[in-house]
DNA sequence: GTCGAACTTGACACTTGGTGACATGCGGGG
DNA sequence: CCCCGCATGTCACCAAGTGTCAAGTTCGAC
């Protein structure tokens, strides 16, 4: 048995809600172009206020960045989770890894979600607000791993630094090869060429 | 004698006026914070509309982001600069260089603003914002420099990425220690460690 | 010197994202 | 049955931008 938290019948019932008017805004944007969507037209497509949209989302952009927004937590669970031994740069590709494949797992919507991202300037701008967090979070998972004191210093910081570019780089050639380019195989590529740099635990 | 175009007493006057009105506005901000400032109060303070504010810059984050916005610019010229002979962990090294230098050159003012963009979610997403406008300029001039097809595939986007990330890392440091760090010291250094990286100029 | 063209500014109205306050409706538990 | 808590809707409101038009202002041509 499961002895999870129990997800409480509030719980879900404001998961789909928040899950509706998600995909709701998503064929909207895809459709008209984000700039083009107003929120009051996102909520009446949904069937609710205004008010009622910002109680679900702190923003119109939250709608779509958030779609993307477990993948930091994850990729931080995942860091945490690899054995204490493992060099830098391995734990750090696996952390990584984790998280593009989560993305070219489901291909279809997350290629859209992706091109929307990165096409649209606001929403690039979220995104990689978004990516400076887990940047910070990756940095102190990483400091806590080597042992050294947190705040992380310039190395941890680099480090991650460092593989969110390797991320952010894949999901550019990803999407605008249409989803040909094997995200897998770049993100391998990539780690090896870095990873020098990462396992460089210097001051 | 320049030859250069003869900056029309009208071009003159429009960068004073800017200049005014972003000293003006970086003052108050640095004062209340970013957020507790409005647009009006800048105006007000500069003596003119809020319609003629935004007849000088874009929005209200402009005002501040523009201020490093050349460096930009000027990266990707020090890059095409370089002697293209050069490897491009060289000539990275040197553009980032430059925009670092650039930035500790007037200390107190860059400190200050670089503090209330790394300290302010909007401005710092405006900051990356243009940070990935860099990145890909970065990225085309480095496909030319090597003789690669544009636009620029997987490697030079990663070395631009990795370069920015250097870059970011550094402002981050210098101005998390109040200027007490050397930011040329550790620009040297990130770069060391990434060199082979960047000269790795496989497929 | 004066007239007019081009440019700059201010005033005003308007749209849109986002928030606070309050009322209402709907559920389950006493 | 009534009360309590929670989600929602309504309304008013603020701040960021933008379009429009009516003034100045500058500057060169006549």
């Amino acid at each position: 048995m499961t002895t999870r938290p129990a997800p409480s019948l509030a719980e879900r019932k404001r998961r789909l809600v928040s899950e509706e008017l998600t995909e709701t805004a998503l064929n909207l944007f895809v459709g008209h172009g984000f700039d083009a969507v107003t929120v009051d037209e996102m909520a009446a497509a949904a069937g609710m206020s205004k008010r009622t949209f910002f109680r679900y989302f702190a923003s119109k952009e939250d709608v779509v960045v958030q779609f993307l927004a477990d993948l930091g937590a994850g990729m931080r669970a995942e860091l945490a989770a690899r054995p204490p031994e493992e060099s830098p740069s391995t734990a750090l590709r696996h952390a990584v890894r984790s998280s593009v494949d989560a993305c070219a797992g489901h291909t279809d919507r997350a290629l859209r979600v992706v091109r929307l991202i990165l096409g649209t300037p606001a929403l690039h701008a979220r995104f990689l607000e978004r990516q400076a967090q887990w940047r910070d979070d990756l940095a102190a998972e990483l400091a806590a791993r080597l042992g050294l004191p947190s705040p992380a210093g310039f190395y941890p910081r680099l480090a991650a630094g460092l593989s969110l570019t390797v991320f952010e780089t894949v999901l550019q050639l990803w999407s605008a090869s249409d989803g040909a380019e094997d995200p897998a195989a770049l993100t391998a590529r990539a780690f090896t060429a870095i990873a020098p740099a990462l396992d460089r635990t210097g001051p």
